[in-house]
DNA sequence: CCGTATCCTTCTAGATACTG
DNA sequence: CAGTATCTAGAAGGATACGG
């Protein structure tokens, strides 16, 4: 496995420390990462309805203010079909799109602490 | 780039966003990625003082209470040398360590969305 | 040096009801 | 269908003081 560290410098690491968990910020709040799984999930957009029914427990506020704050941050892109009744749907911008890697090895890491907590084979 | 997903049929997608999400929510909170990300970056464990130190802005017992979680989530491992004064050094698990390559890229991620932030060329 | 204990403020999330 | 508006409880975070 590679170094993680960009520089050896403690001033740098520093640095880059700072700077990566200011920007990782923009992944915290409850509901984003299951939204950012999903988005990822799926082939094609997805629309508000769709996703509220992908997401058990979830409810339309929290929904609606998760997926602002992710627009915001241009991670996920809203499309409005001016219909009756209104169609939106929910993709993931190209940003979005680059989370890939990280989730596939924060999805990996997950699994593996899931076998460490129960403690058996699921392989 | 490989398709994220591990399946393709939907009612396993739905177990895997569920699966991801809940275990990584051990990450949450306001500093633990950037205890994470210094003891990657340092080679050796850190007593809490340099930590406190390199962590501008923490107070004592949020550190306390951060590092405290990741120890009991099996995270970070905690050594106490029976010393006067007292001596305790933290660092990462196997677990943790395993971290290493989420947190690289999401490191690559988090440059590449302050790219985006400056508009400029910072290669 | 490495914490605990208290108190206080802010932020988050959820329930519920309503609208173009 | 896809939101908005209020209200409220609780969690998270922070300041400060103290202790082994």
């Amino acid at each position: 496995m590679d170094d993680p560290r960009p520089c050896r410098d403690p001033k740098e690491q520093h640095a880059w420390a700072a700077t990566a968990a200011g920007t990782l910020r923009v992944l915290e709040g409850k509901w984003k990462i299951v939204i950012i799984v999903q988005l990822l999930a799926s082939d094609e957009p997805l629309r508000f309805s769709e996703l509220e029914r992908r997401i058990p427990g979830v409810t339309q506020k929290m929904l609606i203010q998760q997926l602002k704050e992710l627009e915001k941050d241009g991670i996920v892109i809203r499309t409005l079909y001016p219909q009756v009744p209104p169609k939106v749907e929910y993709s993931l911008s190209e940003l979005g799109r680059a989370l890939t890697p990280s989730f596939q090895a924060l999805v990996e890491w997950s699994y593996l602490k899931e076998r460490r907590l129960e403690g058996c084979s699921v392989a």
